[in-house]
RNA sequence: GGACAGGUGGCCGAGCGGUCAAUGGCAACAGACUGUAAAUCUGUCGGGCGCAGCCCUACGAAGGUUCAAAUCCUUCCCUGUCCA
């Protein structure tokens, strides 16, 4: 492959690519980079919108270039002072490495563990002492800092901004400056802090690193970027099931975005999945369906995803029970002649969190004992081993009776 | 240090003495419909009680005024803006 090929593919799906040129530069004289990738140890189950960039870090790996996986854990061992942010408490060292450890464990389903090399920043970011810190924060300027948009965005709505926020920018571009990173991955809304890592390493008398920025992918939603905080991910880590379901449930305008992004399916065929859609020859249902099942395969296996398949036409298409049914025993003591109050039986399954809920969902016709819809709040419900309670579409248990 | 503006349910945001468990939006959940856990429409959405009703706990915290407080007063904590 020529360097024009290499960079044709690198370009594939990015958002945007900075400092192109030198990158194009650098891959002539045949050098193999180090690229920068940091992740966040607070949040280590990697979902859909993490492999995007590490897809792209995947291909590179394969051009033969080394990922430096950089493992921010010095943020996390500080957390956030202003103590405003409750996702971001301050973490123990060993809550970090358990952490850190699983991000691997799951990172290695996507990244080549001979072509990566694992960093923690606290390395180099722990001894430094406070006039360490103080030349730092001088090389740089406040106006360039507020330049960041959501920086700015919180300024204007009058929102607090942490001193201390100001330097996390400057912390992960000094990580660039000592890993002497050729190129760092990035999600679009990190293009601030890599440039930041550019301007110290020039400072520095290094040549800058490239940036390569990924769209970022929405989450359930539709709307937002998926993240962990805002609960609209689906975790590569999640069962076979769950990743499928999930799937399904995204905005049809979404699929197209999920299948460039995150499947190996080439170009031109999605291309034309586009087209036979548009012209009404695909249902879009045929589409989401393989796309989840497409997923499904990549992080399970084709049979847990053929499953999968099966399981949720089941379900949702021919609304039948589902194979496997979540067992919840139940003490035959509590029973009255064999029967058990309805309100009662759906809170002590724990399949509502409250009486009260119970009721309301009886009320709206959400539940179901036996395949037998119920409305009737006062009914008292005859229950053997193995009656099937649902609440919903998708909360199903089954009973177990013990003598106890 | 001074002046001013704020802190309300998972989030955003109304209310500014009684009719407030608190309008509205988002999220969530349920139902209908369908092509899916899409879209759309409808409903529910603090907790308890065998529940068209009643009872608890809640509007930054603690006290107070009042028959009655999210709403008024005092102190404290927190946030923002401007001035220094």
């Amino acid at each position: 492959m020529n360097v024009n090929q290499s960079l044709a593919l690198i370009r594939q799906g990015t958002a945007e690519i900075i400092g192109e040129a030198e990158l194009a530069a650098k891959l002539k004289t045949g050098k193999l980079l180090k690229v920068k990738y940091g992740a966040d140890p607070s949040a280590p189950d990697l979902h859909l919108g993490h492999t995007v960039v590490l897809r792209k870090l995947r291909q590179l790996q394969e051009m033969g270039h080394t990922v430096q996986f950089l493992i921010g854990d010095f943020t996390s061992l500080i957390g956030d002072p202003s103590g405003r942010s409750a996702t971001r408490p301050p973490m123990t060292p060993e809550e970090i490495q358990v952490n850190a450890q699983t991000y691997q464990d799951q990172v290695f389903k996507i990244l080549l563990p001979e072509k990566t090399e694992v960093v923690f920043n606290s390395r180099w970011c722990q001894p430094m002492n406070f006039s360490d810190v103080i030349r730092l924060a001088g090389r740089y300027t406040v106006a360039r800092i507020m330049e960041r948009d959501d920086f700015q965005k919180r300024y204007q709505a009058g929102r607090p901004i942490g001193l201390h926020e100001l330097l996390y920018p400057l912390i992960q571009g000094y990580d660039s400056v000592v890993l002497r990173s050729d190129l760092e991955l990035c999600g679009t809304d990190q293009i601030f802090n890599c440039l930041v890592a550019r301007a110290l390493q020039v400072d520095d008398g290094q040549e800058p690193e490239a940036i390569i920025a990924m769209p970022l992918l929405e989450g359930l939603d539709g709307v937002n970027k998926m993240s962990k905080s805002l609960g609209n991910t689906i975790g590569i880590t999640e069962t076979a099931q769950d990743i499928y379901g999930k799937v399904m449930s995204i905005p049809d305008e979404l699929m197209m975005k999920y299948f460039e992004l995150l499947t190996d399916i080439p170009v031109d065929e999605l291309k034309k999945m586009l087209l036979d859609w548009e012209s009404g020859q695909l249902h879009p249902r045929k589409l989401k369906a393989r796309l989840a099942h497409t997923l499904v395969a990549q992080y399970h296996t084709l049979q847990a995803a053929n499953q999968a398949e099966q399981e949720f036409d089941r379900i949702f298409t021919n609304s039948e029970l589902p194979r496997e049914i979540p067992e919840k025993v139940l003490a035959r003591t509590i029973l009255h002649d064999g029967k058990l109050w309805i309100v009662r039986l759906l809170h002590d399954t724990g399949l509502v969190s409250s009486k009260s809920e119970a009721q309301r969902m009886l009320r709206q016709g959400a539940v179901q004992v036996n395949q037998q819809k119920i409305k009737d709040a006062e009914l008292d419900v005859p229950i053997t081993d193995g009656t099937v309670i649902q609440v919903g579409k998708r909360k199903f248990v089954k009973i177990k009776l013990t003598s106890g």
